[in-house]
DNA sequence: CTTGATGTTTAAGTCAACTTGAAGTCAACT
DNA sequence: AGTTGACTTCAAGTTGACTTAAACATCAAG
């Protein structure tokens, strides 16, 4: 078996988009394994870019990488993962994908009627409710489903 | 005109649903404004309120707070704004949430192509295409549009 | 006028996901 | 053997949006 590939950590960035610095990061959280040389540099066996390719996924769905691991957690340690463990992998994800989207459309359409009145009321208007039923003593405030952030200006490469 | 109505912070906090340090916060980036009684303790007016609504819904939508300073400060100063106003300001944000929506549901869609095939790969998958193309010398990396980050654990109340 | 809730400031802490820097080591080529 | 570029570890820094702590002041009620 010449598939032992020997991967170094610079191909790997190369090859999966991810800084060098994250690789090692990732590594350190446990994310990704690497075995080392005699010298004690790291070299990654090819599998790895499947792995940081569902981290790369799962991360722009929106998962943590806390949430991240505990999924790679759950695949099989003594056969190699097949196509049929990733995929059931990212089958939750569909759900998640789904609530986002129909947070922002609620969001969109709340826009919508708002922008002819201008009114953002605290208390009326769909864009921005807060808890503020505490003041006029009604039940449950019904925060926003999702916060959603920014990705802060290119944070990779 | 009683309409100088002297909200204590703690009730700006109660009707807003931020707490009393964002609106500290807030004020000392210039978001919000209020006066002092002879004491030094605060002093909002009523009209803060609307200004603090639409900060909540800008941030909903995903602002930053230097984006929604920005916003803020094209606010006439010399009249009290109307809801035109307001509205204006709001506008912008439809196209945002559009974008957002038209990226997370291409991912959606994405997702579904992979969950058949549990494939992830770097090159073929909607899902994790990084800049692979690097590898096997293809042009222009497509990046997903946007990284929507999760909300981490209701960082407010 | 005392008390207790509420308010003030400033500095430092938090969180996630990395990146950066410093100081030193390894691998490969000539 | 020497050089160069890639690699190592570890600690500390970064960013945004706040929160928390400490130490002290004010306000409103009784």
């Amino acid at each position: 078996m010449k598939s032992t590939d020997a991967l170094t950590v610079s191909e790997v960035a190369r090859r999966s988009g991810f800084a060098p610095s994250a690789l090692r990061f990732y590594e350190a959280q446990g994310l990704v394994a690497a075995s080392r040389t005699s010298g004690g540099q790291r070299r990654y066996q090819r599998n790895v870019l499947r792995r940081l390719a569902f981290i790369r996924a799962a991360r722009n769905i929106g998962l943590s990488l806390d949430e991240i691991a505990a999924a790679l957690a759950s695949l099989p340690q003594t056969r190699t993962p097949t196509r049929a463990d990733w995929a059931r992998l990212s089958r939750g994800w569909r759900g998640r994908l789904d609530d986002q989207i129909l947070a922002l459309t609620a969001l969109r359409d709340g826009l919508d009627s708002c922008i002819g009145c201008g009114c953002l009321s605290l208390r009326r208007c769909a864009l921005s409710n807060p808890a503020d039923v505490a003041a006029d003593g009604g039940p449950g405030a019904s925060y926003l489903p999702w916060r959603l952030r920014r990705p802060e200006a290119a944070p990779h490469r």
